[in-house]
DNA sequence: ACCGTTTTATATCGGTCGATCAAGAACGGA
DNA sequence: TCCGTTCTTGATCGACCGATATAAAACGGT
């Protein structure tokens, strides 16, 4: 029996997230918001609450969008090593190709030392990343596509370590070159061809 | 003939560089910056010019004292791979030990994208980090410190890669176990026991 | 057709932003 | 001792910040 909304939730989530992945949190106002979901500011408010509840629902939107559901599906159909070679070249691609890098990497150095509760996020996020690199290492090592020269545990550490620093070059140093040398030596430690050695 | 200054420049460039670097460039208000530089705004100004110029300011002077200096130093007076193993074990020490990570890397994401001055001074200093660790490593391959499995420009672009992420990872998910295994693992890459392969 | 509810649109709210102005204070050269 | 220059001080500039108050408009249930 009210009025209804006039405007798609999806539709203007997806710009107010374009806006925070471009300039970051506290450089987008509320304003800019306003305008890139072509969105008065009191709907913006009634809507949503606040500028920061609007920050946390567009995170979590596209951790799901660009993580969660990469993840899994990578996990699901793919074959352990293939899966990590995919994710890294990936991320490569998309960060050459897109100028705005990981929402989740620019969240994490701006606001996760400052904002628990994104922190919480954040932190939650990278050790679930953290356990996909971990768990398909494993199953590589197990299969005998991956070396069974070092612990999976410390690989995906490294694995992890090596996507938040190609997200880094790639808004700093974007030169092709660098992100895909830095990533073609990183999978290299996979290879299970050099047989020797404990970490 | 003029009045002289009041101020320290070094005590208040730092104090200055301390606020930039712990809240980053747009959360630090030119206010925020005089109380810790207990120093009037208008002082600020005739002093520096614009809160921008008073920034590139500490950052070039963080850079020479906290990259270059380091970097000299370790390429002047230690084993090439020494110098590689203790630059990364510094980086996670410093990492754990004092929350605002990197200045370089903070402002790499916040301002490089949008700021052409700042980023040119980035990517300089990074592409000077990264010939950094080619330099070592290519020296450590001569010497057989090294192992010579690898090209060492893709192992440079990976230790720099490893630098980048280890400074998101200290800000976001700051475990002591995950930066230094990561670590270790990027690490026993140079180790020259494994002696088939290649890239 | 009217009512209750929610969403719109307009016009701000007090506060803070980066930056500046005018006036006085502190020095060295003459 | 006085002058010219620079620095310090306190007040304040217009603009923008995040957030709201108010009231008109749009719907479904009855």
């Amino acid at each position: 029996m009210p009025r209804p909304r006039e405007f798609d939730d999806a539709a203007v989530l997806d710009a107010a997230t374009d806006q925070f992945w471009r300039y970051g949190y506290a450089a987008t106002s509320v304003r800019d918001l306003g305008q890139a979901m072509r969105l008065v500011p009191a709907s913006l408010y009634n809507a949503f609450g606040s500028k920061h509840a609007l920050f946390t629902l567009c995170l979590d939107r596209y951790l799901d969008r660009n993580m969660r559901e990469r993840v899994a599906r990578l996990e699901a159909s793919t074959p352990p090593r293939t899966a990590i070679e995919t994710f890294l070249n990936e991320i490569v691609s998309r960060s050459l190709a897109d100028p705005r890098g990981c929402l989740l990497v620019n969240s994490a150095l701006e606001l996760a030392p400052h904002d628990a509760e994104v922190g919480t996020v954040i932190a939650a996020r990278l050790a679930e990343l953290e356990g996909f690199f971990r768990r398909c290492i494993a199953a590589g090592q197990r299969d005998g596509s991956i070396a069974s020269t070092y612990s999976a545990r410390n690989l995906a550490r490294l694995m992890l370590t090596t996507v938040m620093g190609l997200r880094v070059l790639a808004r700093a140093l974007p030169e092709p070159a660098l992100l895909r040398g830095a990533t073609r030596q990183a999978l290299a430690l996979l290879e299970p061809t050099c047989t020797e050695q404990t970490t």
